[in-house]
RNA sequence: GGAGAGGUGGCUGAGUGGUCGAAAGUAGCGGUUUGCUAAACCGUCGUAGGUUUAAAAGCCUACCGGGGGUUCGAAUCCCCCCCUCUCCGCCA
């Protein structure tokens, strides 16, 4: 959500962004709205001061009575108007895109995001190289077939020394996070729409969320929905922040309308496993915050040995919520290409608002906060530690910093 | 699932249908006193929106879990919902 005030004051700059975000709202009509909200607001705080003067008399003056009670009709009917205002308002407020940072690439999808490094060597192999499904079945550590036959395609099994191998990876970068200063959590990994919505989830991705029938609530699409709101409606202490956390938890998504999308592996899966981080700041402290939650996922990825490139994402292929957003993308040695592993957004004020996060300072400065949302590791790391540690017969040479948790160096066929 | 209790400002906790945005205490902030710390004393201290202004003060409106109702007037009366706590049952 954005500030209205800036809306009233500065139209133009919101439909400069709107248009370069290709958001259809029609800003002018919203503008032309709030301002007639505006004018029944002064209508309507007006007569209730005229109430309340008139209520006062009454305890002298019983006529006024007469006067207040036909004073109401018009004001009853005015207040219905107000609030009818007031929630067109709303609703095509919160379909308004967060402002861009000046850095953000222009482009329309993956393909025009800006390389900014490429780190660590790809591995080379006397040998054709296969993909995590390939390696997958070869050493029965993935099993797609059994997920779709339980659940649905889209859902998989990680089986034995697989399951070891992320458990373990999962485990560790949780270690990780917290030596740098994050907090640990273990969250719901259900969510009520208020909060899918406060998030930035709600309108923008509805369709991807399962939701619980009877109930309102949805399996989460990531711990950032559970992580961020924990904060909302709270005014946090200055001198707290930064406050880091991260969670481990499972992600459901129902990837409605992409199919086909790589689709190859589990890549693209109705439920994944992810560390996340989360950063509560101040906001002139955001930019600082989104570089260190980029310099962990590269920490971790660099300790497990996976060559990877970072990008700044481009407006067309990052979502309404974000300001700047980096991803990073391994890689994949059986795919022969880089791939999105991890991203990384600030989100500055745009959830804070939503949520009502704010923070006060003892000198009584105060305001909404900034987030941060990023990925740590998830189910798409495993498989490129499959496909950079592979060897000639298949078997899965295990990263040194996990070894001391799986208990065994190598997974065989 | 059954029974009961309760939701008021950062926290604790008063509140008769009208002068209550709300007593008091505590924490916080500013100050005085003190050799330091502590204590004592004085002052200050909710949030949001609108309006005015160079800025502030000021003024107006709303908010005592949420929604609706009664009334000229609701923290206070009525209805519905939500949440929390305690006890019982069941249970990973």
């Amino acid at each position: 959500m954005i500030d209205i005030r800036i809306l009233r004051e500065n139209p133009e700059l919101v439909k400069e962004n709107a248009a370069r975000r290709g958001c259809d709202v029609n800003i002018d009509e919203l503008r032309a709205l709030d301002q007639q909200y505006l004018a029944t607001m002064k209508e309507v705080e007006n007569l209730r001061a005229e109430r309340n003067r008139l209520s006062k008399e009454c305890k002298t003056n019983p006529a006024a009575r007469e006067t207040v009670r036909e004073l109401k009709v018009t004001l009853t009917e005015l207040e219905k108007q107000l609030d009818e205002q007031k929630k067109q308002v709303d609703e095509k407020l919160a379909w308004l895109p967060n402002f861009l940072s000046e850095d953000v690439p222009d482009g329309k999808d993956d393909a025009d995001n800006l390389e900014i490094k490429q780190v660590g060597g790809k591995p080379s192999f006397d040998f054709a190289a296969r993909d995590h499904q390939a390696l997958g079945d070869l050493l029965g550590i993935i099993d797609t077939a059994r997920g779709a036959k339980v659940a649905q395609s889209g859902f998989y099994y990680w089986v034995g020394k697989g399951a070891q191998l992320a458990q373990a990876m999962f485990f560790w970068a949780q270690q990780e996070l917290v030596k740098r200063g994050f907090t640990l959590f273990m969250s719901p990994c259900a969510a009520k729409s208020e909060t899918l919505f406060g998030t930035g989830y709600l309108p923008f991705f509805e369709d991807q969320s399962y939701n619980l029938t009877g109930e309102d609530l949805a399996l989460i699409g990531t711990s950032e929905q559970t992580l961020v709101g924990y904060h909302a409606e709270e005014i946090l202490e200055g001198a707290s922040l930064p406050l880091c956390y991260t969670a481990y938890t499972p992600c459901f998504r129902t990837e409605a309308g992409s199919y086909g999308k790589e689709s190859r592996g589990i890549f693209r899966v109705h439920q994944f496993h992810k560390v996340e981080q989360i950063i509560f700041c101040k906001p002139e402290d955001s930019p600082r915050c989104h570089e260190i939650c980029l310099d962990n996922e590269e920490y971790l990825l660099q300790q497990l040995g996976i060559p990877y490139r970072v990008v700044n994402v481009c407006v067309g292929d990052m979502g309404a919520p974000g300001y700047k957003k980096y991803d990073i993308e391994a890689w994949y040695p059986g795919f022969g290409a880089y791939r999105e592993v991890t991203s990384n957004t600030n989100l500055t004020d745009f959830q804070s608002r939503r949520l009502n996060i704010r923070f006060k300072d003892t000198d009584g400065n105060r305001g909404f906060v900034h987030t941060i949302s990023a990925t740590g590791v998830t189910d798409r790391v495993v498989c490129a530690i499959m496909e950079n540690f592979q060897q000639a017969d298949g078997s899965v040479v295990v990263p040194e910093v996990l070894r001391p948790l799986t208990g065994f160096d190598v997974i065989t066929p």
